[in-house]
DNA sequence: CCTAACCTTAAAGTAAACTTTAAGGTCAAG
DNA sequence: CTTGACCTTAAAGTTTACTTTAAGGTTAGG
């Protein structure tokens, strides 16, 4: 498989597959007689893997360690569970951001509806600020 | 209050508030006779409101675009509780994203160490993928 | 009065994660 | 045998969100 069906197939570019290589996330590979890259299946899962940690929140230098050296498949299983774990605790701390976000934005919203139409705008600031200052503090 | 004490009591670098202020994101302020940039009380809420926003996933430009026209107080009632409500919207999608990715993160890690401690490396891979494919679908 | 710690600006630098460009080699079809 | 769609490389460009630098003005303390 060439890089652009492996591109069409993963839904990467195929300047994102050479820079992934280039920056050490997957091995250098096969080349055919012509210099042209020769990826097998597996390469493909390997994307997968990168992709779905980025939109995990990790950063390709958090993925490059935690991926298996290329030489061979020693996955070291602890290592990827701790980081996992790890990241779980990143995700869950931010959903409670975002859950303290929401109920702030809702309390804004909900304060500024109950002002009667002809408030002036500086108290209309006034409660923004007081709301999200209250879920600033909750952080 | 000038920059430095105003970076102080919000943890931010003088560069970063100047910054800022370039970008929009808080109004031009008053200077004082010797140019010094004067703050009001009021800018240190803005700015917690910007850092707060930024740890929930808001880019600059989306910030910039939630918070009200420094130009002058007429944040149309309507047009702040539309723009309100449309980020209420956004953050509930974020927080419905970010609850599969901790789901789709916690099925991975269940997947490990399910696993028997000898089990091969490429069985491992296999779980991994197999549970963070899962997460994509959920996506 | 001098020094250190402030403040000012514009411009350049940084890091991450890519993409684009330039210049060229390869290959299947007509 | 040429055209167009591929592939190659190195190097430069892009975006976001800042920081650092350079060159200088201001102010409080001893």
């Amino acid at each position: 498989m060439k890089i652009g069906e492996l591109a069409r197939e993963s839904g990467l570019a195929p300047s994102r597959i050479r820079f992934y290589e280039r920056e050490g996330l997957i091995g250098s590979i096969d080349r055919g007689l012509n210099g042209y890259r020769q990826y097998s299946r597996g390469t493909r899962q390997v994307l997968e893997i990168i992709v779905m940690a980025q939109q995990a929140g990790f950063s390709l230098d958090e993925i490059r360690n935690l991926l298996p050296p290329h030489g061979k498949g020693d996955w070291s299983r602890d290592r990827l569970v701790a980081a996992l774990k790890a990241k779980v605790v990143e995700v869950a701390a931010l959903r409670h951001r975002l859950a303290e976000t929401q109920a702030g934005l809702e309390a804004v919203i909900a304060r500024i509806e109950a002002t009667p139409p002809g408030g002036d705008c500086f108290e209309n600031a006034e409660a923004v600020l007081a709301g999200l200052k209250d879920q600033v503090k909750a952080d």
